[in-house]
RNA sequence: GCUGCUGUAGCUCAGUGGUAGAGCACUUCCUUGGUAAGGAAGAGGUCACGGGUUCAAGUCCCGUCAGCAGCUCCA
């Protein structure tokens, strides 16, 4: 921390982004002190902190932070003042060659004519960098430098990668401790950790990279968000269908993944002297069915859906837990439709997004993607059609839409969803697309009411995006508290003595008629350790069962995250729980 | 894929080139306890995998696999 000897003043005059721009100068000019020769690449803030670019013959390390930590606080004392210097192209050029600053002099070129090009200083120290800045590094601020990562100058993968160290600053010291504090919050939420101490899903150096296997405890929850779906989707006229997960080659062709796609496609496997392919996307079996007859304007809108499985190649260094694998299960549907259908089409579906993510307990920003600058097929007529249907369909659900620019994909704009979990952090799952172009490849018609072929629109859509994302990221939203009608266990009865045990066995067959999830935990251990392991595994509610209890027909409910007490005659436990378990409460509360 | 780091019991982790360890979990026995871990004993290891250096490798070197942080990319 910094131990300026102003006193904090009220209102600090500058924003956080400049205290942490700042902050970052204040390092570089310590790492330039502590290892001589280093060239800087950049060193902006970001959305928590800032970071600074650095290339350096030696790798650094962890410990290395402590000491660079101590040099900024000397320097800060030392040479507290901040310059702002403006210079001509050409004598700033020379500046930075001196210094021998090859990323910089290629920064300088990138900054357009005529605009002022500016260097800031503190003491021996000088970068090309147009601000702003606070005044003096000896004002009252609290840093930390957090960690440290690899990072391809601008961010360019066939450039050379420098050392990146990342690290925060705030002007309070509480907000820097409540910010660590929330860092150390989002650790424990963990999925991956989570999803090993409650014992949810593993992946296996032996089955490959990127596989996820899910247990029992996280099959249930992932059977009872299917069931959620499926039900959902069957009231709004969606129909299931179910389509294999390895397919002639040929297909492929034809629908322009092996073309635009084929580097996230596992290899072809030869079957019969033929090559056959593990399907990356759902979408051509879909059409598969829609072509395997002739189709009237009738029967449109058509809304099919599958819980697809696909593989994709991912890069190794990209995958993470759940939430980026290679192989997962898509909530996938497609909508056939006329382009007169289409806005309400997409009404529709906005509607269900919406009616599933709030379901959780997400808030949501919705885009709508446009046209990308280049490499998109389809006219503008059919272009600005859709983009129309969209804004129009989004009209119709009542949803604000931000706008993308230039985010489309190459066959259609599209409306993007991102969630807000309960930590604050945003994820993107839900994608709304319209697609012109696989209708076109495989030459897809209906027959319309003037008896002339027409081409359909297809909508491709997916609200959880997959399970294995969307469940990976519901585990650290509740972070592994699950809402009762999810929970893995729902209830966990306890006998005080074994006496009691076959009370709750009775209990527990009971409540397991109505369709309740309940361990009963009537093996001959202590009371006190049975609470221990239920409350480990958030079981929201534990009956514990004692002399008293056994022979009023009640139990001694505990709920999860309270020490309270209350008892309750079992018939009126079971109908206040099936309510609860019927409303989809995120609440624990019974009523 | 790239840069850096890591891999020892189911989990969390100790381990100085010279006999592989602890806590929790697991099994058995004892314990009958009114709301956050009762006690004892036992079992559990290809030190990720393959090669090399060495009289001797968990330890040093190389490669592969897997994981972690980030970059790039994405549901």
């Amino acid at each position: 921390m910094n131990e300026a000897s102003s006193a904090p003043q009220v209102g600090e005059p500058y924003p956080l982004s400049t205290l942490r721009h700042s902050v970052a100068h204040l390092m570089a000019s310590a790492v330039q002190n502590l290892y001589p020769g280093v060239k800087f690449g950049f060193g902006p803030a970001i959305e928590h902190g800032f970071y600074y670019d650095f290339d350096l013959p030696e790798p650094l390390v962890e410990k290395d932070l402590k000491r660079i930590e101590k040099e900024m606080r000397r320097i800060a004392k030392k040479t507290p003042e901040l310059q702002c210097a403006e210079y001509g192209r050409e004598t700033a050029r020379t500046r930075l060659l001196e210094r021998n600053q090859d990323f910089k002099v290629e920064g300088l070129e990138s900054i357009p004519q005529g605009e002022a090009i500016t260097f800031w200083s503190h003491g021996d120290w000088e970068d090309l960098c147009e601000g702003p800045h606070i005044d003096r590094l000896n004002r009252n601020f609290h840093f930390k430098l957090q960690s440290l990562a690899g990072a391809y100058w601008r961010g360019d993968e066939s450039r050379p990668m420098l050392q990146r160290i990342y690290g925060t600053a705030f002007w309070e010291k509480e907000e820097l401790t409540a910010h660590l504090a929330w860092l150390e919050e989002v650790k424990q939420r963990d999925h991956r950790r989570l999803g090993a101490e409650l014992d949810l899903f593993s992946t296996h150096e032996v089955a490959g990279a990127g596989f996820v296997f899910w247990h029992p405890r996280l099959g249930v929850v992932r059977r009872e968000i299917e069931d959620f779906w499926w039900g959902l989707h069957t009231e709004r006229g969606y129909e299931p269908i179910y389509t294999p997960h390895v397919g002639r080659e040929d297909l492929f062709g034809i629908s322009g993944h092996i073309e635009n796609y084929g580097e996230m496609m596992y290899a072809p496997m030869e079957i019969d002297g033929m090559p056959y392919r593990v399907k990356p996307m759902n979408c051509p079996g879909h059409i598969l069915i829609y072509q395997n007859r002739g189709r009237s304007y009738r029967e449109l809108p058509l809304r099919w859906a599958e819980l697809g499985t696909v593989y994709r190649y991912e890069r190794s260094g990209t995958l993470h837990g759940m939430l980026r694998v290679r192989g997962f299960t898509q909530d996938d549907s497609h909508i056939f439709c006329t382009p007169e259908q289409l806005a309400g089409e997409i009404a529709g579906v906005l509607e269900l997004v919406v009616t599933i993510l709030t379901a959780f307990g997400y808030e949501y920003t919705a885009y709508l993607a446009t046209r990308p600058d280049e490499h998109t097929i389809g006219s503008d007529e059919i272009w600005d059609k859709a983009m129309a249907a969209l804004s129009d369909g989004a009209r119709q659900a009542g949803i604000e839409l931000e706008v993308d620019e230039g985010g489309g994909t190459f066959y259609g704009p599209k409306i993007d969803f991102k969630v807000k979990d309960a930590l604050g952090r945003e994820w993107q799952n839900s994608t709304v697309q319209c697609d012109f172009n696989l209708p076109e490849r495989f030459d897809l018609t209906y027959t319309d009411s003037d008896g002339k072929p027409k081409r359909p629109i297809m909508v491709h859509r997916a609200i959880l995006g997959s399970f294995e994302r969307f469940v990976g990221g519901l585990i650290e939203h509740f972070g592994g508290r699950f809402p009762f009608w999810l929970a893995p266990e729902q209830i966990a009865l306890i006998p005080i003595r074994e006496e009691q045990a076959d009370t709750c066995r009775a209990y527990a067959q009971e409540l397991r008629a109505a369709g309740l999830r309940v361990r009963c935990m009537d093996d001959p251990g202590h009371m006190n350790k049975k609470i221990k392991l239920a409350q480990h595994d958030q079981v929201p509610f534990m009956g514990i069962v004692g002399e008293r209890e056994a022979q009023d027909g009640t139990l001694a409910l505990r709920r999860r995250g309270t020490r309270e007490q209350e008892v309750l005659g079992l018939a009126e436990f079971l109908a206040a729980v099936t309510r609860l378990r019927d409303s989809r409460s995120l609440e624990l509360e019974l009523q």
